[in-house]
DNA sequence: CACATTGTTCTACA
DNA sequence: TTGTAGAACAATGT
């Protein structure tokens, strides 16, 4: 879900898709975790394969809960918290379903098996010893960008003098949106993302907290940015492509070392 | 070899 | 001092 190769472009895991993963691995709270195994320790952050085996065997998996990409699982004491980088996914497997070269982790039950798969291990995964200092762990994020309220959301915007493009993708401002989520928000609320947030207006302001639920609301059903042809994100890898909405060739540039896509009629500088 | 993407970390600048 | 921009970095497959 939400990962993996579609045409060229490759679907980097966000807020909606470490939603289907929390999915996921809610269907499964409540049973023992029989196993973990450790296939490749390389995904490990600040923990080894051993410890992080004898902390969770025998546990069970709470309520899981996520905030930005994080996805956070307590486990009856400790906490196990996932980051899934570029290339992450987390899913369920009958336990004799032949493996994929990149299952890094695997933590078994008595009917299945949950995988954390990952190609580029440029995340990984932690452990806390409670959910306090889990919470501590991501003392730096944002609120959630699903969760946050218009109030707060101009508050944050507000106090910013960078552009859209950065500000929104900037995880201690909000934490969760990535470059596909980012340029489809502007897109939708027809504001261009090389804007500085400082001039937007009270109508702007309203249109992109706008967008933002609307797009967050979608993609999460969908478990990922969808590709659809009246989104952006389906115009976007055409190499000439025109905007879904007005038929103009869509502008592309670098902003803050990724490929930003913009339609420059309906998002005029 | 270049490129793509993430978050982190560094430097440069106003 | 602070916040922001930009670049390098790590990982690995196209």
């Amino acid at each position: 879900m939400g990962q993996g190769w579609v045409g060229r472009t490759f679907l980097v895991p966000e807020l909606p898709d470490v939603e289907g993963f929390r999915r996921v691995l809610s269907e499964h709270t409540g049973e023992p975790i029989r196993a973990v195994r450790v296939r490749d320790p390389g995904v490990l952050r600040g923990i080894g394969a051993r410890q992080l085996t004898d902390a969770l065997r025998g546990h069970r998996f709470e309520r899981p809960w996520r905030h930005g990409k994080w996805l956070i699982a307590p486990a009856g004491g400790p906490v196990l918290m996932l980051h899934f980088g570029m290339t992450g996914s987390l899913s369920w497997h009958a336990l004799d379903a032949p493996w994929h070269r990149h299952d890094r982790v695997v933590w078994r039950f008595d009917d299945g098996e949950l995988r954390f798969r990952d190609m580029r291990k440029l995340q990984g995964i932690r452990l806390a010893a409670d959910e306090t200092q889990a919470e501590r762990m991501l003392g730096d994020l944002g609120p959630d960008a699903r969760e946050v309220a218009r109030e707060r959301f101009d508050e944050l915007l507000s106090g910013r003098r960078g552009r859209l493009k950065s500000v929104l993708t900037d995880q201690t401002f909000l934490a969760g949106l990535g470059n596909l989520l980012a340029d489809e928000i502007c897109w939708h609320a027809r504001i261009n993302p090389q804007r500085a947030v400082a001039d937007l207006d009270e109508t702007e302001r309203s249109a992109l907290y706008g967008a933002m639920r609307r797009v967050l609301r979608e993609s999460i059903k969908a478990g990922c940015v969808p590709s659809r042809d009246t989104w952006l994100t389906g115009a976007r890898d055409e190499p000439d492509g025109p905007c879904p909405r007005c038929g103009t060739p869509l502008s592309r540039r670098r902003m803050t070392g990724r490929t930003t896509v913009w339609c420059p009629a309906c998002q005029p500088s």
